[in-house]
DNA sequence: AGAGAACCGTACCGTTCGTTACGGCTCAAT
DNA sequence: ATTGAGCCGTAACGAACGGTACGGTTCTCT
């Protein structure tokens, strides 16, 4: 639908019209017109049209254009003690939640929620890829890096990256999604960090006695 | 908006109705219409509106109508030792997996999640009642009950449970509401029950070395 | 049987919104 | 200066859909 395939190809006009549109859906989510747009971006509909042939096109573009904003900075893996490792897993958490509860973060999330459900388009995994996935393929390294060097014990780095997952957002993101108001100041999100990072350490830390692993799959 | 505020005074042919409006919701979503639902329900529009008030009223009637049908069974508190508090979590992390990524959950929290963004109706709150916080509800108590006899550490029950709650579900809901086709075979729901149990009480069962607690808050 | 209530099926109305069309403005190139 | 491309603002069209009206049918009660 779209033309725009890459977030390389747009214009300094462009990128204005897609936090305009950004703007709209962190407002008023699905309700987003292309009039209420254009008014925001103070843009003809027309042009709209020309740049991203129609209303999922517009959608895309921008879930991609915000994906795009999102650089994930790597995570040095170079002498990664215990005591790195617990500042990296508490920071990782730290952003993290910092992230999903961003207003920007939940609109786009509800956007894809919805439109996964009539499946017209795939914004529901644009949205997994740049969130869910960014996220693991960000931390897998580091997981196994640690591995290496004694600091934690697992087979799967993928399965243990979903238990870190769990630990760290628990039902916040549904919660949130949900409408429910969560309190997330930035103290409380610090101290669910520590909690999560003590939780994933004790679970798979070395110094556990239960030697715990994931159960093998049966069948 | 709607007359029907409990679910005691449906009829069969409302309840029929409603199970009819559920089929649509699963089928399509939000792009649920009224047409559609007469249509399925062999019913005219006409009866919808007296019954229901209007469109949200029906979807509001719809979810409470499913809520209705999920009843919790209590669990059983008495003589609850290490086994039978084992086999009791191991239960309703199975139980929980099930009913999150059947295809009524599913369509629900999608339907509940598009609503929050708008704001207009309150699907968020009673799917989450029924969900999230009935889930808590149920739980808590057992929690109780085997700190009480010292099978389980901890200071605050729903923290716990939350904790609990991302052990078990990690980041299979919100890829189920992302679309991303998570595979949830039963032999896979039962290990991953049984996992989500041994790391809970890895965490905070009195056998736990580094007696493990949360984190009291700062500032 | 007859009356009346409830309901089905369909047609209809008004609004919203995606999409298109068009006139006028700006600005760069010739 | 002229021209033409690109874009803004607005108007207009058509489809979809929420909501309403109404004739015809079935069922219940008497």
């Amino acid at each position: 639908m779209s033309l725009q395939e890459n977030s390389e190809s747009l214009t300094e006009r462009q990128q204005a019209v897609l936090d305009a549109t950004l703007a709209v859906m962190v407002e008023e989510g699905d309700a987003l017109t292309m009039a209420s747009v254009s008014r925001r971006a103070s843009c003809s509909k027309e042009t709209l049209y020309k740049w991203f042939g129609d209303r999922d096109g517009l959608l895309t573009a921008t879930v991609r254009w915000q994906a795009s904003k999102v650089h994930v900075p790597l995570i040095d893996k170079a002498r990664l003690n215990k005591a790195a490792l617990t500042a990296t897993l508490e920071t990782f958490a730290r952003d993290w939640l910092n992230v999903i509860s961003s207003g920007t973060s939940i609109a786009l999330n509800r956007m894809a929620v919805s439109h996964a459900a009539s499946g017209k388009t795939n914004l529901g995994s644009i949205v997994l890829k740049n969130g869910r996935h960014a996220m693991g393929l960000r931390l897998e390294p580091v997981l196994m890096t640690a591995r290496d060097a004694g600091l934690l014990l697992f087979e799967d780095a993928d399965d243990t990256f979903r238990t870190f997952f769990g630990l760290v957002l628990r039902d916040t993101q549904i919660r949130l999604l949900l409408g429910d108001d969560v309190k997330l100041a930035a103290p409380q999100i610090l101290a669910d960090a520590k909690r999560a990072t003590q939780q994933f350490l004790a679970l798979y830390g070395p110094r556990h006695d239960l030697n715990l692993q994931t159960p093998k799959r049966e069948g």
